[in-house]
DNA sequence: AACCTGACGAAGA
DNA sequence: TTCTTCGCCAGGT
């Protein structure tokens, strides 16, 4: 069974501007559920290859990769970071500029 | 139907 | 400031 919210979660995966990221939390707000996030992560690890989403650009709200494996990771990593995604530490995404801003889908509505 | 699990998050120690 | 604990939602067994 597919809730609405999975579905909108999905939406806004997909709808990640390439070069910029989106926590978990986040999503789950903006889909609805402020505090859905892990079933926000779930989505991703049962959805992916169905939904063809880009999983690489979903990280969690410290800004780090939150994959167990570190071939993972680093495979996450060298995805983003081909995306433009500039990284502080190994794992940790520079947030304050590849964060997605949600503004800017207003911005994208208003101005384009 | 009951219990377990998860790529999380916020709050408390 | 780092580590632990508890709470959350939906799906899986």
């Amino acid at each position: 069974m597919v809730t609405q919210f999975t579905e909108k979660v999905i939406k806004l995966i997909q709808s990640i501007p390439k070069g910029k990221v989106l926590t978990y939390g986040r999503i789950a707000k903006l889909a609805g559920n402020p505090q859905a996030a892990r079933q926000v992560s779930w989505i991703l690890h049962s959805s992916t290859k169905k939904h063809n989403l880009p999983w690489h650009r979903v990280i969690n709200s410290k800004g780090l990769i939150a994959l167990k494996a570190e071939m993972e990771k680093e495979q996450q990593k060298l995805l983003l970071e081909k995306e433009g995604v500039k990284f502080c530490d190994k794992f940790k995404i520079d947030l304050a500029t590849s964060m997605w801003n949600i503004d800017s889908i207003d911005k994208v509505k208003v101005d384009k």
